[in-house]
DNA sequence: GCTATATTTGCGAACGGTTCTCAAAATCAT
DNA sequence: ATGATTTTGAGAACCGTTCGCAAATATAGC
């Protein structure tokens, strides 16, 4: 039989998650739980996150320099405008991409200077 | 006076990055060396990328499990779309983002699965 | 509440990619 | 060739992440 234990560690890290609408990485999670004297290995971190992902309640990305970072996160498809002074995120609807520049700005005050876009699929060789 | 010295080593890496057309990381570019009896060392190779890129020869990006792969690639402003079986690169122009997904599959062949898209900047309270 | 069983945890070691250090080798100007 | 300067190779160090395992914890059944 399979079980699905419910830890204080795991409540606290979701806790973390859950208030904080930036990516955090396994490492500013770990932090904080230090600071609140949790006593919360590093480990425990890093498989809780993981486990959340998979869950479908947060996201991961990796940040410029590799690191992973999490944020909780509806399922529904979107995308993320990442403010670069304080991290903070904010959804941006997937029909919204046509018109993302102008829209981002006009509608939520967002001032774009950056984006990053990769398709993935096949090509007309690998069918 | 500063000097920038044409040697063995760049030249072949560099050579490698030109007849790519795929992101290759510095262990793939590393044993094709090996391969070629080159002796180069992976030393070399992380800082010959890290010196084309800055050149604005190559661009990196990081594959997902955060390993920096670099592609030969001219300066002008567009996206990439990346082939899941072959790694092939296909360049995607900016303009046509908006009609990204139908676009790319009528007019090239690539079948769109996926994509990651993020905006970045300064949200509204930071100005 | 207590016990038995399965799951989770913390610790520390291992891992893998990347960066650093530094003496030896290569490049270029003269 | 010679000397000043840059680049290189080898290996150590680094850092985020994963792994292995014994101890601790959570749940189910009594």
């Amino acid at each position: 039989m399979r079980h699905e234990y419910a830890t204080k560690p795991r409540e606290q890290i979701a806790a973390i998650l859950a208030t904080e609408r930036r990516y955090l990485s396994a490492a500013e999670i770990f932090e904080r739980l230090e600071k609140a004297e949790a006593g919360v290995s590093l480990s425990t971190v890093y498989r809780t996150l993981e486990r959340l992902r998979e869950k479908g309640v947060a996201t991961s990305r990796l940040d410029e320099r590799g690191e992973a970072t999490y944020l909780a996160c509806e399922p529904s498809h979107h995308h993320h405008a990442i403010c670069r002074v304080c991290g903070g995120v904010e959804d941006v609807p997937c029909e919204a991409i046509e018109r993302f520049a102008r829209s981002l700005h006009d509608e939520r005050g967002f001032m774009l200077d950056g984006h990053t876009i990769e398709f993935f699929g096949r090509c007309k060789s690998c069918g």
